[in-house]
DNA sequence: GCCAACGTTGGC
DNA sequence: GCCAACGTTGGC
């Protein structure tokens, strides 16, 4: 039986390291388009982000934790455009990620040296109970 | 085409 | 700073 489509948003990952490019200097900038990437799998990625998808902004090389959360403004082609949206605050890290047990099969879990990747949509969920205050960029 | 050596990334 | 993981390069 044929039904409405509802579109729907995609959620992602992307490292920086914030000694390179922070989420601070997207949050200044408001804008950026995330190139630099050479990793196959990390551009198959890229590549799959569609306009409106939603890109938490992980801090790597020492923070590693989620930062903010940021909006595909154009697709990926395979670098896309991302628009700053909220900061995490506090960070969510990647030991409390770990230590929830949930995202064991993650590539953020399992796959330390990948830089962008799918995000599931349980990590959404799991991210906005802890920091309430995401509600309002969603 | 295999694989050893090397380089890079990121967690700790 | 170290090391594990793993991608890439180059000799054969």
């Amino acid at each position: 039986m044929a039904r409405a489509q509802v579109s729907t948003i995609s959620y992602f990952l992307a490292k920086t390291d914030p000694g390179t490019y922070s989420m601070e200097d997207l949050r200044r900038e408001g804008k950026t388009v995330w190139e630099g990437v050479r990793n196959a799998l990390a551009r198959r990625a890229l590549a799959a982000m569609r306009a409106s998808d939603l890109v938490f902004i992980y801090h790597s090389m020492g923070q590693s934790a989620v930062v903010g959360l940021a909006k595909v403004t154009k697709p990926g082609n395979p670098d896309p455009e991302f628009q700053f949206l909220a900061p995490v605050e506090p960070p969510v890290t990647l030991k409390e990620i770990k230590e929830s047990g949930l995202f064991d099969e993650w590539s953020l879990v399992r796959q330390s040296r990948l830089s962008t990747m799918p995000a599931p949509d349980s990590f959404a969920k799991w991210l906005i109970k802890k920091r309430p205050a995401l509600k309002a960029a969603l």
